[in-house]
DNA sequence: CGTAGTTTTGAGATCGGTCAATATTTGTGG
DNA sequence: CCACAAATATTGACCGATCTCAAAACTACG
């Protein structure tokens, strides 16, 4: 179950043996969670992080008057807040969006693993670092893109996220509802519904109950202007 | 002129002699950049990151029809790009917003200092992590405050950030005008000029060609919906 | 097969954008 | 110090993308 997370890895990084059995030794036995679970809240003190061998989460914030920003979406062999290993608690929730597969990792196994592997400690230095840019990418989707845009981006990023895990990157199950997407994309669900409409007009992409089918990557990459350069799919050695 | 630097990282995380000074040894002469200089371009292979001793700057992102969107503000003392440690490229820009004195510290000393002292890995690792966390920040002002409540969000931001370093967090000089503000706020200048008037007449802001004066932090943070958990300006040891 | 959740659609309102003109400030050379 | 140019800020009139509210249609599921 641990494949899909070093297949990411190793799409970007080589691994000895050494390492990769180091990886390996890391994660525990995983869990299984239902989808729509809060797995992390707001705030509490985190002793371990979550490596997400299946399915889909997401990360969000909520605001005291109920408006919500869902602020990045993880895909399998992601770790969802490997970033806790170093800020101990976080400033957001996170929710699985499909059921889930995860792994708890003792944030002591991490600490002991990179201090013996300096290496692996970049390489996952790194992917927190990746998440930033995503986080970056989606500011720019907010502040910049039109409603229909900002969903032809989300579409894109999956699928390159997806593809690069070996999966099928153009037919997939999201789980997200059009409130979700709302959500997401910093706009109403009602909105979200009208722009899938002209998606699906447009034969870019067909949303139905939570399943995507991209009908045209390219002529969603042009109607976002995506470059997928943020997603660092072809990274340098370490 | 290194100190900023350390009163940033003592305010969150207690530092052994020692490991104060591997963090002076790191830092070599300064220079000085003129306001409005682009001091990384996107995409270009970096050996060294940036640390910013004093002034401010920006990250920012082009889209090609000519949009932009500034991801983040960096206050004396900060790292600008850290995260070229890991990325090695980066998919934004880096431009002085004020005069700027910054020293550029090779990756390869920082790779040797976090292999020599874990902590001080961890707290670097921290670092670019609490960076994410005002990207996902940003997120959420971008995708659900409205034009007023994004302005008033991000000069709270400020106020507590500058505070930090022990500046005046009442009174200081961004040096961006309104257009670069619009850059930031996903909105347009004029529309920047119409909410900076509405916050001026309700006195909780004064923006006088890039002097910004706090009239009502209480206020601003109310219009905001404003926490700065988010900041961490209360880190647990690492 | 009833009920709750979700999606779809319509009508009308509004926030923020666009375009364009004017005013103000800043910088520069003489 | 002045004259001018360039950048920036301000204002007005109008527009339109997206929101709000509300109802209806559809779907999933116990």
């Amino acid at each position: 179950m641990i494949e899909r997370h070093l297949i990411r890895i190793k799409a970007r990084h080589s691994l000895s043996m050494d390492e990769e059995q180091a990886i390996r030794d890391l994660v525990p036995t995983p869990r299984h969670v239902p989808r729509n679970s809060v797995i992390v809240r707001e705030g509490e003190r985190l002793e371990a992080s979550t490596l997400l061998l299946d399915g889909l989460l997401c990360r969000y914030k909520d605001m005291p008057d109920g408006k919500r920003q869902i602020t990045q979406i993880h895909v399998a062999g992601d770790f969802a807040d490997l970033h806790a290993f170093t800020l101990k608690r976080l400033e957001h929730n996170i929710m699985t969006l499909t059921d889930c597969t995860l792994s708890r990792v003792p944030h002591e196994s991490i600490r002991i693993l990179v201090e013996q592997q300096p290496r692996l400690g970049r390489l996952y230095w790194f992917s927190t670092n990746l998440d930033a840019s995503m986080n970056r990418e989606w500011e720019l989707s907010l502040g910049q893109r039109s409603a229909a845009g900002r969903l032809a981006a989300l579409f894109c990023e999956l699928h390159y996220r997806l593809a690069m895990i070996e999966m099928d990157g153009e037919r997939f199950s999201l789980g997200m509802n059009q409130a979700q997407l709302a959500d997401a994309l910093g706009m109403t669900a009602v909105h979200v519904n009208r722009t899938l409409r002209l998606l699906r007009d447009q034969k870019l992409l067909d949303y139905h109950r939570g399943e995507a089918t991209i009908l045209d990557l390219k002529g969603l990459e042009a109607l976002a202007e995506f470059d997928p350069g943020y997603l660092y799919l072809d990274a340098d050695p370490l």
